[in-house]
DNA sequence: TGAGTTGTTGACCAAATAGTCACTAACCAT
DNA sequence: ATGGTTAGTGACTATTTGGTCAACAACTCA
């Protein structure tokens, strides 16, 4: 059709999330997004409109690169390498990320300013929730207790990650 | 000595401690915060420094207006009106302002940058683990098996303020 | 070989950012 | 009353903020 992109909007995004993950929506300036994604303001403009269309996109982003994963541990994949369903939840609980996880820092953060965020980060926090409870099913938990469960399960989680931010 | 403050320290650090609570460290512009607190600029670095200065002494004001009672409750207080450790534990987690908890927050956003903030935030969470710990040696736990659990009550705590939110 | 379409570039913008400063005002102790 | 000290005022600053725009470049399809 016409001229293609002439980066990589995937490292790019990559690059843009490090940034939001480590400072925040507002820590992070255009600027400083512009230096560590290696593209210029209109590029960045251009293909997401506006700092909090790129965010979304980060959210996006950083939900395939590093939710998905999580949550493909706790349903089924884990199953298939043999592990129980506690071995799954414990699997995990081992992130010890000093920046926390960016879902529960934009959840504290900006989500409590802006609707939109705040639906795109909750969407994807109750996703995980119910991967827990699919983990917890296996534990031979009943499905209503396996749900009242994994809201807990999500909460620890949650204080885990926010926790490991502040203290090291 | 010299001329006294004309205004309520306290008050201005209440209306900031709630503009700090609701947009976050970044979120709150100097002139929002003057703005709420109803003083000039020169009078808020006169009395704090920096805005960094002005968010600690906010988080020195929320100590003690809003963890300080949960503190007295989960130990001692709560016992004198005869609650349990559970009810004391239980009556800790009926919060659910919309704005989350600031030391969360605070863990969750400004605190990955600033170490000096970290230190602050951190100090103040732990002193509720301890009382969470106090509560839980009244429910008739162990000394050991009370600091594990509280441990995890307090996870969790952070994660349902943080989780209250983005999700109201 | 165009024409049409979309991406890239860098200059530009108004507004907001945190912070400073000279000046004036108000208090206490002598 | 006055001198010392501290608080309040408002104008000022340099830098950064998110965002726009016109010109140019690169691609596809006819």
């Amino acid at each position: 059709m016409a001229r293609p992109r002439s980066f990589d909007a995937d490292k790019a995004l990559d690059a843009a999330t490090a940034l939001f993950w480590e400072r925040g929506y507002d820590g992070a300036g255009l600027s400083d997004l512009l230096d560590v994604m290696g593209i210029q303001r209109g590029s960045l403009y251009k293909a997401w409109g506006s700092k909090k269309g790129l965010f979304l996109a980060c959210l996006d982003r950083y939900d395939e690169t590093h939710v998905a994963p999580g949550i493909a541990v706790l349903e089924g994949q884990g199953a298939a390498a043999g592990l129980s369903g506690a071995d799954r939840i414990e699997a995990v609980f081992q992130s010890h990320d000093t920046r926390g996880c960016l879902l529960c820092n934009s959840a504290a953060g900006i989500a409590g300013t802006d609707a939109e965020i705040a639906a795109a980060v909750t969407s994807r926090l109750d996703h995980l929730t119910r991967a827990f409870a699919t983990a917890l099913r296996a534990t031979g938990l009943d499905a209503d207790a396996a749900t009242v469960e994994a809201e807990k399960l999500m909460l620890q989680y949650m204080g885990m990650r926010v926790r490991h931010r502040a203290a090291p």
